[in-house]
DNA sequence: CACACTCTTGCAACCGCTTACATCCTGTTG
DNA sequence: CAACAGGATGTAAGCGGTTGCAAGAGTGTG
């Protein structure tokens, strides 16, 4: 083995170096199945014989090739969680639910970031897919067809999505609407704005659908607007589509869009919730932090990864997996939401300091 | 093969069912040598014969699977970025400069995060290690001597951090230092203080140790405060420190915390930069858009990820790899830095708004 | 004491691909 | 036209594990 050899005096692969099972069976004076059986499936294995393979095992620093066991187990011990925006904080707290419950299962999470568009999604998914057992997929701006394709390929769990039958866990979306029209209803608003996020977005397009319902149901005008990028930055031209919208109250796509509202909003001199309303989605890190504090939809994101990791991890075992997990939504009431401009009860009572918008500075964006 | 045709039946693990090489080489006619060279190495395989097996292969949809080429070849085309915090903007800067750079190369990017533990750290490096074929280590926590050792048993760069011998790439922290306290003394500022992060950050340290060899040049007084957490959220207690200890000037450990800082002293309405000037470091995403825009020591995080990733590579290829690159820091001045307090040719004169710190409201933190 | 049965262990065939070496074929060259 | 160089293929031995099957060692039963 002249290759092998050579290879070895490079650096470059130090791999090459390390124990494997037979060097173990040698020591130990057992076959190499004896040694795998060990850590594979201790149970097989007469506990003195055991103890010495884990001994000479321990001496030689022997530590599994976990390609090697993948390749004829078919298993890599390994998921990934496809998100498409990994610094909005919602994200990342699925991404922390996830890692915790790969971890406890002893699997391997690996992470992947699309930056919200479908092409790089599909790449990530392509790349990934053959080297995992299972994938999650968190907002997949992907359409149902495709996420079909990707499902009967491996082991798929959608989050924050649904598609046909593929295993999802999703936030109760309808329902959270509802509140918080229900919220902005009895405040008085009669004209509310639905500050839209990505196109693709699925939970978008249920949230429109769920808003219009609502709002007919309850009197409430609604306007759509966007699409807005859902990040802080998106937050000022939504700002100004809602002033130029003349509506009273604002759902924003997510948190880091009504946050980013606010700041334009102060900017502009609107004061909140004075003379508009904001709601945000998700209820991220920060969102209780923020002037003001926002009201939003709290999702359980930590609970979400958790949960997406469970369905791929009950897919991967063969077990039967529940086509749609949907955990309940809840309003988180904070500062950014109060009485409609029109419906208090007299303006001097006002207590809310009012600026007008031309106090804007010119430079400032 | 019993149990290959038993485990096709199973939907967990659908791989089984996918086209090998031996299938397309029956197909075509070929022995599977040369499909493997075909894709391996082209250049060795006769035109017309290769146009065959590759149309062959299209039509099966031949996928290689990377884990049985990774076996033979011990190198997987895949890199490990290990980062502390993935939603600072700063290493987000760096992950998509990694990722960038590894597709050019043709390499697939895993993300950990750790979470500012060196524990998780060593974990998530024990366990990545043996399925990539290079690491980068971003703001490492861990000591020089772990560092050592993972470097002699994988390819390794620092990003951030310097460690021995090992290839690395660094902003120019002491540079970066001078210019900062050099701005802020020639503004006038003599007691300024220095907003610890991580004890574990090697950054820290060099800052540390920079900032009071600068400062005894210029004769400015240098205040050691903290370890403070490093994201907005520990701007709080930094700034309350930095107000106790009497300084006009901060430095923050890096500019999440100086965003915090900047929130918690409008909070207490000590104005920002008239009564006490902020600068942070990294000049993320956003530092130019908070209020007042903060001033900052750029680092160029885009670079940063991109040379990591060019140093394992080298080192993968068995190159020579330079042992460390320090890349120029600049400082970027905004509104957060303005002059001392009392250097200050009449008080009378100040443009300056000056709120008492005792407006703070009793229960707001 | 033979026989069945269980528990350990070893043997050897993969997993899907890479690659050194052997073989075959073709075109040159003397 | 034989000898030979060189390119295109095939053969087969791994890579480091897993695992079905069989053999050997004990133990309990009739």
């Amino acid at each position: 083995m002249p290759d092998r050899s050579g290879r070895g005096d490079r650096r470059a692969v130090p791999t090459s170096a390390r124990a494997t099972i037979y060097d173990i069976a040698a020591e130990a004076g057992v076959s190499s199945a004896t040694v795998s059986r060990t850590f594979g499936a201790p149970a097989k294995v007469r506990p003195d014989t055991r103890r010495r393979v884990l001994d000479v095992a321990a001496r030689l620093g022997y530590r599994a090739n976990p390609l090697a066991r993948a390749l004829p187990s078919g298993r890599t011990s390994t998921l990934a969680l496809v998100v498409p925006a990994i610094t909005n904080p919602h994200f990342f707290d699925i991404i922390t639910g996830a890692e915790q419950r790969a971890v406890e299962a002893g699997f391997t999470l690996v992470l992947a970031n699309t930056g919200q568009s479908d092409l790089s999604e599909a790449a990530a998914i392509e790349r990934l897919e053959p080297m995992v057992d299972g994938v999650m997929l968190a907002s997949s701006r992907l359409d149902d067809d495709r996420i079909a394709r990707f499902a009967d390929r491996t082991n798929l769990a959608l989050c924050n999505r649904q598609a046909g039958r593929i295993p999802s866990v999703t936030t109760d979306q309808v329902n959270g609407i509802e509140q918080v029209v229900g919220h902005l209803h009895s405040l008085g608003h009669r004209r509310i704005g639905l500050l839209g996020g990505p196109e693709t977005s699925w939970a978008g397009r249920l949230r429109r659908r769920a808003v219009v319902a609502a709002g007919g149901r309850l009197g409430v005008t609604v306007q759509l607007l966007g699409p807005f990028n859902p990040i802080v930055a998106g937050g000022q031209s939504a700002a100004d589509a809602a002033i130029g919208a003349g509506v009273t109250a604002v759902l924003a796509h997510n948190d880091l869009l009504a946050i980013g509202v606010l700041r334009r909003l102060a900017d502009r001199g609107v004061h909140v919730p004075g003379e508009m309303s904001v709601v945000g989605f998700d209820d991220i890190f920060g969102a209780d932090f923020c002037v003001p504090a926002l009201t939003t939809v709290a999702a359980p994101s930590h609970e979400l990864g958790r949960t997406a990791v469970d369905l791929v991890l009950a897919s991967v075992a063969g077990q039967p997996v529940p086509a749609s997990t949907v955990l309940p939504a809840h309003l988180t009431v904070r500062e950014s939401t109060g009485p409609a401009p029109d419906s208090r009860t007299a303006p001097g009572q006002s207590r809310w300091r009012t600026q007008s918008a031309q106090t804007l500075p010119p430079g400032s964006r």
